[in-house]
DNA sequence: CGATAATTTGATTTTTCTCAAGACGCGTGG
DNA sequence: CCACGCGTCTTGAGAAAAATCAAATTATCG
């Protein structure tokens, strides 16, 4: 079960001193840690925007929805990354954690008033936006212009420099939400990982743990 | 022949008075009014970012090419809007006229110096690059789980609200522009529009003047 | 150990792309 | 004014890629 909320923790980012906010690390200082389990609904679209997030553990999709149920994951977050960095009054997409996350909360309202006394962290907030949005952009190339071994084979090396511990991948996520981020069916997905293995590209400890043998190959399809 | 930028002109930007950059406008007063003919590069990948852009009259495609040729086209941009909100040094797009243009010009240095005495400035900056955010998310959807005639309807639509004049969407771009943007080829979407033709969702005044005949159906699609 | 979910593999269909050719529009020069 | 040429757009036929439908295998968790 997903640990509540607490409004009284998380107020508590409203009323820190100034002194503490101050710099470019104060996004990090002023939150609440929170602590999310598995499948769990971070925030969901069309609510309204309270919070700003960093992940501290665990890993985060966020994803939006057509009407028949057609999932589009935006993009995967892991330790040190921040989301829900959204303008509009209400969230444009939802967030789940995949696995088991702890989450640091600060409220959005905090960051703005933090943002309007110190340039840095007004700064920091934008560039934090637009890096997103760099990361948006690199995506819709894949999503728009890369074969299916193209895309699987991007997604592989972007995890391998994210989240790679001595050679190994640990994915945390599922090949249906590898599916939905690179905008294939879980089949092809699977085929196409299966294909890498065959060609000796990459090595599969188990469907979750990947062991990239081969990153001039990979290199090479990530056109 | 693209009318050169003048370093003279440009650097005035350094060197308004405070006053008049104050408050939630600022961004559209302390440039230059540059003049860039249909076809011409304003600014291409990879190049150190020295401004941030607002279109002002015409039409700009924001795009990424892969090493083989593809092009995914990012963004159209319209008059009234900004381009070119990058954190990074270098740029990660190009930025090509379509039509005649108007853009006006601003030094990113003098808009962070902007931003850093004007919270508002700041403020607004981060607002626009996550309105820029949000439209690429919503992109990445259309891009990665859509079908084509959802694609070429939700792109109608698109343009419809943002350039429609008494009815009639005057569209900039070519189809090769619109293939590039929705991630589809050319043919995929000249059948496309033809079929919505031949539906009498859409009517052709030209090849690229539509009247919308049927919002609804076209919404319909645009799942 | 059994039940359930996740992943892989196979066969077939669908969608979109590719290759090809024709039509149209527009500007230029005769 | 008209013909020509060039670029853009449309249409057609076939090929390719990925999706869909279906089933088997493997992993996970009580």
């Amino acid at each position: 079960m997903t640990i509540q909320l607490r409004q009284a923790d998380i107020d508590r980012a409203d009323h820190l001193p100034a002194s503490s906010l101050a710099g470019i690390g104060a996004l990090d200082l002023a939150g609440t840690r929170m602590a999310y389990e598995g499948g769990s609904e971070i925030y969901g679209e069309g609510e309204p925007v309270e919070y700003i997030y960093k992940v501290l553990s665990g890993a985060v999709r966020t994803y939006k929805l057509l009407s028949d149920g057609r999932r589009q994951i935006g993009a995967f977050h892991l330790p040190g990354e921040f989301f829900g960095l959204e303008a509009a009054a209400d969230h444009q997409f939802s967030a789940e954690a995949i696995s088991e996350c702890e989450i640091m909360v600060v409220k959005r309202s905090a960051v703005f008033a933090m943002a309007g006394r110190d340039a840095s962290v007004a700064r920091e907030l934008w560039s934090l936006t637009a890096a997103d949005l760099a990361r948006a952009q690199d995506h819709m190339l894949l999503l728009g212009r890369k074969s299916a071994a193209e895309r699987v084979a991007t997604f592989l090396l972007e995890m391998s420099r994210r989240a790679s511990v001595s050679g190994t991948v640990e994915l945390p996520m599922s090949r249906q939400d590898i599916a939905d981020y690179l905008g294939l069916t879980i089949e092809t997905v699977s085929r196409t990982i299966s294909q890498f293995v065959s060609s000796a590209f990459i090595q599969l400890a188990s469907s979750r743990r990947i062991v990239v043998r081969n990153p001039v190959a990979l290199r090479r399809l990530d056109a």
